[in-house]
DNA sequence: GGTTAAACGAGACGGTACGTCCTGTCTTGGC
DNA sequence: GCCAAGACAGGACGTACCGTCTCGTTTAACC
């Protein structure tokens, strides 16, 4: 997740090289702002006086408060995309969605999320970047997972992978946004019966009269 | 959607009268504003100019302008909350989809909604009057139609009420939100499989045991 | 000295009215502040936090720090413009010369002096209303007591009414900016010698041959 | 006129030399940025970009921008003093007063000096350098003819060499910045009349008794 | 001929101030 | 008491420069 990109790996350019200890110091304050006052309250003027930079510091390398909020969130948690394969689209998926979920259930984490996701209502420019860098990251991670199930024939409820990602993304991102409430195992379980129902499960016997 | 709740039905009090023109004027000029800037550049300021009233007017009868756009919202779209009772999951599970699709098709209104869910992710205080002014009565809905399917034995799927409550405001969410894409009939048959799959397809014999 | 001299005398316009309070802080401020660190160091920013207002306010009433503190010297010094009618010459530029004299002796008002002078070599605009509001007073003031003398014949060393001024202002100002020299009776007494040579002064017998 | 006057003589020291070119890139640069824009807009920054030099070799050669401009007037005009000796008080004047005018005509020149003196009365450390390599070099030169006249009884009106140096050099001053009036020959004229009022006219026989 | 050191273009850095916009409040006079 | 108008204190915006500090390169004098 860099963020300008700017350096095609031809850092033979001339000047002071940008300071990694401002970096940190930014986006660790911005962390702890969002953490103290909330989103809502923070302000690139605060960035700079909290973490001893200049405003142009962090002008020059990030195009707004909330890119600055995307990095930090980066830094911060391990967002790293597990790609399990077991073999079984159960199993895979519960274990994307446990990872998934013990992720949203940090506070920081999940307020970062939150802010990130009201920012991109609000400015398109950002949106992009966030569906770019984050969104579509996730997207295709559970598309690859959905992908072999299909080949494998355990996509049996009549719904399209996409369809399948979006209820899956569409609950996190739901219970994080709209109505609060646990992201734990038992909805996972549930996620997991729903779009992968087994041999055995509920529907076994529907669709083979 | 009363904007504060502070006429409490005793409108004998001295002194001039709320203007209902004033408050037309403010939602109107709010509307057009969110259709032609955004709900980013929306401001207290720009909607009094626009509508041609003083600040303090707009700061007396509502709380935020998250709250002039909800009921601004609530004055564009019939926000009334349909409740079929077809005596088919299936067929009430459509009915609600496909009516709040169409509603959610309009630009306007799903810019306002995407901007009011925006708006609850920084302002608590909003946050709690969206969830119970205009979340929570289309859960409720929603709620009672899957209530009415358990009874009879419809939701087989092995997901509680809530859950599929979540599945469906989730994906609907998730499209405004996230990763814009059509929200048509398609969609909700989609979803009407996934939650209410019939024995012989949607429907049919459903009613005859 | 009106900053802006939008009240055409019909006050009956709509909202709140200018705070006389404000102004005066602002104004003090100012003055305090070129005292304190110089004219260099003034800023807008600093003036709106030591007077406890909004930089809009300042920014809505002047149009630049140096109007500030054109309006902050007019507050503080009595500028109002002696006219002295002795019927005699050197009587009437004497007065003149002591009173300019002693008020630009005054530390601050002379800082404020140069301060404003600079300031207008920079921008063309105050300059403008600098000349208008300030240097031509003066000049005007200064030419009548010429004008009359030259009526009287007294103007008798071959200079015109316009260059007679520009010398005592001349050396008024030269003496402030470019090579700080006392500003002191005996300068008046030797001006007054050069213009108004007296009939038994350096100059009597030269003209009658 | 020495920028710094760092070089003492010693240029025994190792390492590269001073880029002339640079410096008179520098020059140039902030001739025609101020020609263009006026020294209120001038900044290190713009010369150092126009210049294509880097901003510290600026602040390593000149101690202010106004000293950038001190010395790119220098190289711009001939600003050596002529010290005329015709003998005559009022030859000996005109030749100063008309040298004088004719440079202060040229308007990128006029600009400059006025620059020059309002950054004077705002940088103290500026304005003893301006002093001193600057006005108190005209100063002088006028101060060595005076002084001759005042030997040869050709002072005759009552001020003193001091005096009558600041009366010329007042008016000069006055009018580039105050009220912009042209500095022509009848000016010069009047004032080799005021300071050098020959007994039958001016210059005329003085010299044949 | 290698070493040393200063000057150079470039540009990032911590800061200060700019002038604008908006917030939420207060004040005024009219309805 | 509501309303339009608008002034107020305050805070943040994004920009421009300040003067300083690396960078890597170039150019001399010295050893």
């Amino acid at each position: 997740m860099a963020s300008t990109g700017k350096t095609l790996d031809q850092p033979a350019r001339p000047g002071r090289k940008r300071s990694e200890d401002s970096r940190r110091a930014i986006l660790v304050a911005a962390s702890e702002l969002v953490g103290e006052d909330g989103y809502g309250a923070l302000s690139i003027e605060k960035i700079a006086q909290r973490s001893g930079t200049g405003k142009q510091t962090i002008y020059r390398w990030w195009a707004s408060k909330a890119d600055v909020v995307m990095e930090a969130l980066a830094m911060k948690a391990d967002l790293h995309v597990r790609l399990p394969d077991t073999g079984s689209l159960a199993d895979d998926l519960r274990d994307v969605l446990t990872t998934s979920f013990s992720l949203a259930r940090v506070p920081l984490v999940s307020d970062m999320l939150r802010s990130l996701m009201a920012e991109a209502q609000v400015d398109p420019a950002f949106a992009e970047r966030f569906r770019a860098e984050f969104l579509q990251r996730r997207r295709n991670a559970l598309g690859l997972i959905l992908d072999r199930a299909m080949a494998r024939g355990e996509l049996t409820t009549g719904v399209s992978v996409h369809t399948a990602t979006d209820v899956v993304f569409g609950i996190l991102w739901y219970r994080l946004l709209a109505i609060p409430s646990p992201l734990d195992d038992a909805l996972a379980e549930e996620i997991v019966r729903l779009l992968a129902p087994g041999p055995t499960g509920r529907g076994s016997g529907r669709r083979e009269p």
